[in-house]
Formats: structure tokens, C-alpha cells, sequence
DNA sequence: AGTGATCGATTAATCCATTAACCACAATCG
DNA sequence: CGATTGTGGTTAATGGATTAATCGATCACT
């Protein structure tokens, strides 16, 4: 059935190592043999057996993206138009650089998961004391990190958006729209990106008000709901669902947005700008972001040095939902407001 | 730095193959053996090799999922809610069954992923006379397909909606609401699913009116835009994108959604309960879809019989956008129009 | 002619785990 | 007591590719 490399070398009269050279270009051969073989391996079909090759030279080509944020609540993030992004955009960076991508679980110490095969892994947001982090350490196995890490071994490479200066400039945004008293929507994770936001925001107002969502839906519905009943005047979602919540918990309290309530959140959903008002958001590029952390674990295995890209531009779309005055629609933004 | 199967070997004074067996609960050991050799791997931190492991046992306890519909056009549907679902459960449902996943692109038949080691493959939409179903067959490689096959093999399965019913179920409807003149929005592909939805719209409509999109999100505005300008009072999208597509044009138009034109979509997107106005959607559920292919596809590879599942159930939420008279909300569905 | 390079290819070791075949020893049976 | 069965392991072959070491042959140079 699956043709071996020494069927090759039978078929084309040479040794295995033979084979094994003209197909990789290594060693030294007459260009007659080289051609030779690699004529006879195509009309073979001969394909190398990845777990021999991998055995020998301890690579697989593979790469791990692992999402250790949410630790026990697994994979309920699969509505997050974030991580959808930020998957699809690894995958084709991955690709690009000659390597397979593979999605670990959050759960990446348990065993059956450390006999993964991967070259080295990229690591979402990985929270304060993250012990995949030291798990992969300990097997040698180099890391990047999307979102900002805790502690940087020697060789470790990052990437990251500015997350004080983003939450500032949304701030002063909503501050000159009119906010008296601007609520922050978060979650409970401990990863550096939550916790950037949060400082820069304490440090911003003088009453901090904040408010926790989680996957859930209606937890989030409820968190938005008690920040509108305590007087917020204004709320900065930190995640994806944070706009529908705040929305839904709204229209229940029989508020307006954006006449009663400002509202920015930050989401990849393009869906936003079709809202009922469309929302304003920030994106922080997952797309583009983990490129560069994917290329940078690239890099890093093909012997290059370790490299940071902090403070990433970030996008602020400004549509009606943070706008008191006259709709300023920038650039990408959806639709006017017709309320 | 790693340490493998010989080292604990020489560690617990017993051979190499006692330790496999041990550890793998096979072969003939004594209780105590069997527990001191465990604790022995234990401490030492022993992680079988998965290239050697593989090597031996022809397996790698990895999946691949692909997607062979926009052939040249990989990779710009990150934005599509549809297969950010199906990716993320299709990869939760793998890790169920102990195997990993990795998402392969577009051009499987590439020189360089045809070495990959997967043990079995998941295809979605399969068109008709794909190359990679040829190349996966011989190479022996299990095949599931999510979306019906064009022909299917001894062994293999596959998972489909009844999108022919689906269809005459969401055409129905905008009928009952006083469409006159419904008009189609599919895509360029050659997939199952376009082609029985098309079919069962040709059938039900005297006159078709077809308009194609694809991933581009403007030119799925200019083909909205043309449909509305040919007279339909009423789209059904086939695509996640073919909602905001018709919005968007409708608007240009200066037309009403409902009040001129009626719109149903296909999408997985959760936004569209909170457009303006909210939007009416038909969902595929591609994660309990992909889900039963991900899981058939193990059962194969364990050694179990192929299975069928046609005719999976769709769910039409019925939103404000294809409702002439009083609002009638699914379960599930968003808020009323304000309209 | 003898010494050294250089070229072109081969030999054999190696990576690590699995597993069929085999072996030493003790207990059981006729 | 010799033959059989069972127990608890070991030995060695195996899977497929890579690569350091080696080797024969040819050619150049002193």
C-alpha cells in the first residue's frame, strides 16, 4: 500500500541513504542520481513516513495553540468571534511557514496531552502561574505567547497590544461624549490583558465600577444589568458578548443607547455594525497578532533569535451607540444610526 | 532532558518490554511489577515518544479536518461563524475520543501535507469530483464527510442535514408572509448543499431569480443588490454573510426590511438577533453536526461499522425581518423589532 | 610511484516503542 | 517421576527515515 524508502532505492538501484539525500538535497550526489530518484519516487508515489522521519530528527512540523485562559470552562468560547479569528489566522500563518497547526485543549498537563508530538506552542492570554507554561518548559518545548506573559524565559517570544493606552483613548472617548460615570464590563480571568484594562480604568475614574462576565450569556446580561441599575452611564465591554449584554440588560431597564447609555465594546464581530444601534468596538487584531506570534515560534525553531511586538495598534470604530452628538462614522464602520 | 523507555527499564531493573507492558496494560506481569514500574515512569517523568509510538503502531491519534469547498479561496472564511462553530466543536469532539485535530488547508494534494500523519480525515462539503477524497482513498486514509458525499465508499460516513426540506420549509414561510417573488442568494461552489438547496428552490419557484456571493463581502452586496433591483420581495441567503449583504443593499435602495423585502438567512451568528431589524436565520447546528462526523469517524477507526446520518434537523428562528404582520418569536430568538 | 584530495555513493548506527516468540521455573497431573 | 500447564518475565525483530563514518575509485601533484 505506502511505498518505503527502500522500495525506492530497490526501484532506482541505489542505497536508502541515497534516496534520502537526492530527496532532501542534502549530501553529496551527481545531479544524474539526484534526478534519478526523485523520477523514480514520483512514480512511486512514494511519501516519507512522517513518524520515521519525526522519530530521527525529533521535529514534526507541528505546532500547538493552546488557550489556557479559561482553564476548567473548556471550549465554551466557540461563539467568540475573537478566538475564531485568531484560530483561522494561526492555522494560515502556521501553514504559511511549513508547519500544521493542531488546537490543544485547555487542560494541556493532562496526561495523554503531554505525548503530543508539536514543535513548540503558542499560548493565548496564559494567566498568572499558568502551569502549562512550565510544563512545556520543563519538556524543552519553546513557547510564544499572544497576550503579554507573567515571566519570559530566554528564547520566548511575545506579542501583544497596548491595553492601558487602548483603554485610555476609550475612556477619553466616552469621557467627551458626555460620561459622568463609565462602568467597566470584565471577566474574571487573570491574564495580563483583563488586568491591564482593569488597572488603566481604576486608575481613570474616581469611583471604579466593575462588573464580571463570563461565557454565559445570561451571566453576562445580569453582570451588565447591575452596572445600569447602580447609575452607569456608560459601559467599556472588555469582551465580545459584553455589547449584546449590555444591550439586552438595557432594553430590560427600559433604557436608551446611546441617549441613556454609551456603549463600546471590544469584539472581532463585524456583525456589530448591523446592530440595533450599531455598537462601537475595538479590535485588538487577534488576526494579525498571532501571525506574528506564529511567525515568531517559527523563526525561533529555524535556529533565529526570540523577538517582542508589544503595544500593537488597536482599532477604534466609533459608531452610534458611543455618540451623543452627530454620528462620526470612521472608517470600516457600519451603517448610520437610525434611531 | 527526556527520558525514554529504556531508562525507566534500567531504572526499575526489568526490560524494556515490561515497561511497555505496563504501562499499557498488556501482556502477562505480576500486579506488583506492573505498580512498581508505573511508579518508576512516574518519577522519572516518562512521556512515550509519539514519533516512535506512531512508528510502530501506524497511529497518531490525530484527526485532520478539511475543507475543500472554496478550493483556491482558502482561508478568507475566518470570518464565517458557521466554521468557527464546526472548527471549535469538531476539535472539542476529537479531544473526546483521545484524538487531537488539526485543521488542513485548502489544497490538500500540496507536495509537503501529503506527509502528514493523521489517521483519519473529516471532509466538509466535499464537491463533486474533489481531488483530495482521491488522494486520501489511496493512501488508505478514513474518510467522514460533513455534507453529503458525491459518492461514497466502503467504511466511509457521512453527516448531512435535509437541506431540500429545509429549504421548502423556509420558502413556505416567506410565502405565508406574501412573498411573490423569492429570490435566492447562493454561492460559486459545487458542493452538496448549494446544489440541493438551489434544486429545491428551482422546483418550488416559477421563475428563479439567483444571485451568487462569495466570501467578499462587496460582492455579495453588488449580487443583493442586484436581486432587489429585479424585483424580489423576499431572499433567502444560503451563507452567513448573505443577511448584512441584503441589510446593506436593501438600505442602499432605500428599501424596508420587511415592510419591502423580506430576508431569511442561513447563519450560526447570534448578532442577528440584535440587528435592525433582527434577522430571520436558519441554522445547520454545524457543532452537533461535525460532532456525530467526528465521532463516526472514530467508531470507524476503532474498528466499528460506517454510519449515516441524514437529515439532521435545522432550527428556522423566525426574527422581524421576515414578518409582514405580528412578530413571532422562536424560541431562541431576539428581541422584537422596533420597527 | 607514492601521497592526498575529491567525488559519489554505501554501510551501519540511531531515534523509541511495541510485540511475537521464546525461556526459565514452579506447580499440577497421571 | 516424567510430562503438561501456567506464570512472569526477557530477547530480539520490527517500523521508516536520517546521517556520521567509511570506502573505492579517479585524478592531481610532487
Amino acid at each position: 500500500m505506502t511505498v518505503t524508502i527502500s522500495e525506492v532505492a530497490r526501484a532506482a538501484e541505489v542505497s536508502t541513504a541515497t534516496v534520502s539525500n537526492a530527496l532532501n538535497g542534502t549530501g553529496r550526489l551527481s545531479e544524474a542520481t539526484r534526478r534519478r530518484v526523485r523520477e523514480v519516487a514520483d512514480r512511486l508515489g512514494y511519501l516519507p513516513n512522517p513518524a520515521g522521519r519525526a522519530l530521527r530528527t525529533g521535529r514534526t512540523r507541528v505546532l500547538g495553540l493552546a488557550v489556557t485562559t479559561y482553564g476548567g470552562h473548556s471550549w465554551n468560547f466557540s461563539e467568540v468571534a475573537y478566538y475564531a479569528r485568531l484560530i483561522t489566522s494561526a492555522t494560515a500563518a502556521a501553514h504559511r511557514h511549513g508547519y500544521a497547526l493542531t488546537v490543544l485543549p485547555a487542560a494541556l498537563t493532562d496526561r495523554g496531552w503531554r505525548t503530543l508530538a508539536v514543535d513548540g506552542v503558542i499560548l493565548l492570554d496564559s494567566p498568572e502561574g499558568d502551569p502549562a507554561v512550565a510544563a512545556l518548559r520543563s519538556r524543552g518545548i519553546p513557547i510564544a505567547f499572544d497576550g503579554r506573559p507573567w515571566d519570559l524565559a530566554p528564547g520566548e517570544s511575545w506579542v501583544d497590544n497596548d491595553h492601558a493606552a487602548t483603554t485610555l483613548r476609550v475612556l477619553d472617548h466616552l469621557a467627551s461624549q458626555g460620561a459622568r460615570r463609565i462602568a467597566l464590563l470584565a471577566g474574571h480571568a487573570t491574564d495580563h490583558y483583563t488586568r491591564s484594562c482593569v488597572e488603566a480604568y481604576e486608575r481613570y475614574v474616581d469611583e471604579p465600577l466593575i462588573g464580571h462576565i463570563e461565557e454565559d450569556d445570561t451571566e453576562g446580561r445580569v453582570a451588565a444589568g447591575r452596572l445600569l441599575a447602580a447609575g452607569a452611564d456608560a459601559v467599556y465591554g472588555l469582551f465580545d458578548g459584553c455589547g449584546r449584554a449590555v444591550l439586552s440588560a438595557a432594553r430590560a431597564l427600559g433604557l436608551e443607547v446611546p441617549a441613556d447609555v454609551l456603549l463600546v465594546t471590544c469584539s472581532e464581530d463585524p456583525a456589530y455594525g448591523w446592530t440595533s444601534p450599531p455598537v462601537s468596538t475595538v479590535s485588538l487584531d487577534p488576526a494579525g497578532t498571532v501571525d506574528l506570534a506564529v511567525t515568531a515560534l517559527a523563526g525561533t525553531l529555524a535556529g533565529g533569535p526570540a523577538t517582542v511586538h508589544a503595544g500593537r495598534p488597536t482599532l477604534l470604530t466609533v459608531r452610534a451607540s458611543s455618540v451623543r452628538t452627530v454620528p462620526v462614522t470612521a472608517a470600516g464602520a457600519g451603517p448610520p444610526s437610525r434611531a
